[in-house]
DNA sequence: ATAAAAATTTAGATTTACCTAAATTTTATT
DNA sequence: AATAAAATTTAGGTAAATCTAAATTTTTAT
């Protein structure tokens, strides 16, 4: 089945919502695409009709099985022509995202299974996210201390850095366990505080402190 | 300024027409592009408010300078790219063309010269074509037999295998001189033969033993 | 529990790049 | 030179992917 780049494109930015917050409402993805809500709707409707999203009016959505598939291939060529560029070509890590965008949605499955073997298999992408082999498989996350943390990178939280009652106590009260899944959405320079959003709730802030204590995988 | 895709596989099918032709008609690029005559008029007009083209209704067609500036960058890329895919990722020759056809609308200029770098500027994509450089100078064209010549490439006559009245007199029949230009149309298996078109005019048959005197440059 | 606010969907337009069919212009032929 | 044939353009329409504005549904807050 063919898929447009614009079909591509809602299938990845829902793929990497749905990993952040389970389910993906219509507002937040027209956010992420920075398109409009009535436009979003227009292309749910149609990505349900090609059986790739479990979709009911006024109800939010996820990717069926089949939409995942798909999305792992997008995201692999992503990722493999990020290697290609920095390892390659010589372009700096933070100069290749735009380019990718557009190589992603070369059709070919012979050039990347290629590309792949010229690169010799690379298991992550220059900016440390791994890079899905041709079944979907890949390498789980790099650990990173929070403080670490890219801008709106959906992560779980899968280590403490102690044990201490009044961490313990503090995380509580935020709610946050081990497993939780949260974004960095602003880092202050000047006391180099986080604001955090997990779930569907409002965003709230926390400490330097907290958060060097707290290890994060990228999604 | 920006161009489509679209926009941008006319102008190169222009630019490849003209270089056989001197002046394009409006059926000769619907045939080549796969579309209807209406559907290349209507590009036509758009084209021309963009200044990439001369053109007056019902007269034929050409590109402007600027256009063709913009036709050596789409061929500089497509060409790079086939080179890319043939010599670093081990595709065969013959399986290059369509992807290097999606590949060349990539829009980074810093791309093509960072892989014009990594390829060590070559100066030849695959198939023998001239890759233009950043200014959109290339080496002039390899010299083939007639025979050897592929379907549809526009190539100018630049030499003759003999200078017996015979053959004079038979290429003044066919109105073939030095400078010539003409495509191989079709090849015949059975008695290798060729038929072949110049200028605007029926396409016409040529036997085995006179393409075998005639060498050619592609344009 | 209900009204206000927020989120989502529907309705109806717009732009790009196509198309078919009809009209027009050019060219070829008698 | 007139007319038939071929080439080209115009007119009007379609599908994809957008948009704005209005209507509907869900959520939130009193």
């Amino acid at each position: 089945m063919y898929f447009s780049t614009s079909e591509e494109n809602y299938i990845k930015a829902i793929y990497h919502l749905q990993k952040a917050d389970g389910v993906v409402t219509t507002n937040e993805l027209a956010a992420q695409l920075n398109t409009k809500a009535a436009s979003v709707t227009d292309m749910l409707k149609k990505l349900k009709t090609k059986k790739l999203l479990h979709y009911e009016r006024y109800q939010g959505f996820q990717l069926s099985t089949e939409g995942k598939k798909i999305a792992l291939t997008i995201i692999r060529k992503h990722r493999l022509w990020e290697f290609f560029l920095v390892d390659k070509l010589q372009m700096g890590w933070d100069e290749v995202h735009d380019i990718a965008e557009e190589l992603e949605h070369i059709t070919s499955p012979l050039l990347i299974e290629k590309l792949d073997a010229f690169l010799q298999y690379p298991k992550f992408d220059p900016h440390g996210d791994p890079i899905p082999d041709i079944h979907g498989k890949m390498a789980s996350n790099r650990q990173v201390n929070l403080i670490d943390l890219e801008l709106n990178t959906p992560a779980e939280v899968c280590a403490v850095g102690s044990q201490s009652t009044e961490l313990l106590e503090l995380l509580r009260h935020r709610n946050i366990i081990i497993g939780t899944t949260l974004q960095v959405k602003k880092k202050f320079s000047f006391d180099h505080s986080l604001e955090i959003k997990t779930g569907n709730k409002a965003p709230f802030t926390i400490s330097q402190q907290l958060a060097q204590t707290l290890f994060v995988k990228v999604i």
